[in-house]
DNA sequence: TCCGTATATCCGGTTATCCGGATATATGCC
DNA sequence: GGCATATATCCGGATAACCGGATATACGGA
């Protein structure tokens, strides 16, 4: 788990780091970490447009980072894999101890 | 370390997301991992050209991802917090697990 | 001071990303 | 079918990111 080849390191990015570079997409992986959610409930408790919202999830959708389930017409959307906050968690700390450190 | 609102995830993503945006970012960072190198070093492992390394390293060192030491002519530059890795891994790790599910 | 090596910056051009109001589609109910 | 709610997509436009060859700057040694 140490070295990595530029395709890998692409396929990362592709899947992954693109996914979560921008701010409003890491607040809603937060907020479907603290409990599955759809576009209507997190466009008001975030207050983002609906449109933003919901081309957001989808873009984190196609990235296999959310998982969608329709119920009649709302949609529940909730985080595919957990561990994608851990690394996040794991990123505010570097970013903590970097801010603390100047 | 669970909730997080639009001005910390902001800084997350300008301090560490944006910064790993980037496959090319990511293969340095995974470079200096293993160990301490020079832009014409790096230039030439990766087979990259030098203001490309250069311009990517001006973007890590501005988000504090690594530092640069000055000897002579030549800058070494290593990564500032090895955590970052542990992230990335974190992520790779993800993406397997996503990948393979399909 | 002149030269060589190492690094940083400039340049223009291309491509990708994000935005949010407006509109279209999907679903359930009466 | 007609209505209401929920979600997805369209749209034009603004901004940001990336590229890499060419050039400028920084530094040490002769």
């Amino acid at each position: 788990m140490s070295r990595i080849s530029l395709e890998e390191a692409t396929l990362l990015h592709q899947h992954a780091c693109r996914a979560i570079a921008d701010p409003k997409r890491i607040l809603i992986l937060y907020a479907l970490n603290e409990e599955p959610s759809n576009v209507t409930h997190l466009s008001e408790s975030l207050q983002l447009p609906q449109s933003t919202v919901s081309r957001h999830l989808k873009q984190l959708l196609n990235h296999d980072l959310v998982i969608a389930d329709r119920q009649g017409t709302t949609v529940t959307y909730s985080l595919a894999d957990t561990h994608i906050i851990d690394a996040l968690n794991t990123m505010r700390q570097v970013v903590a101890d970097s801010l603390r450190r100047q």
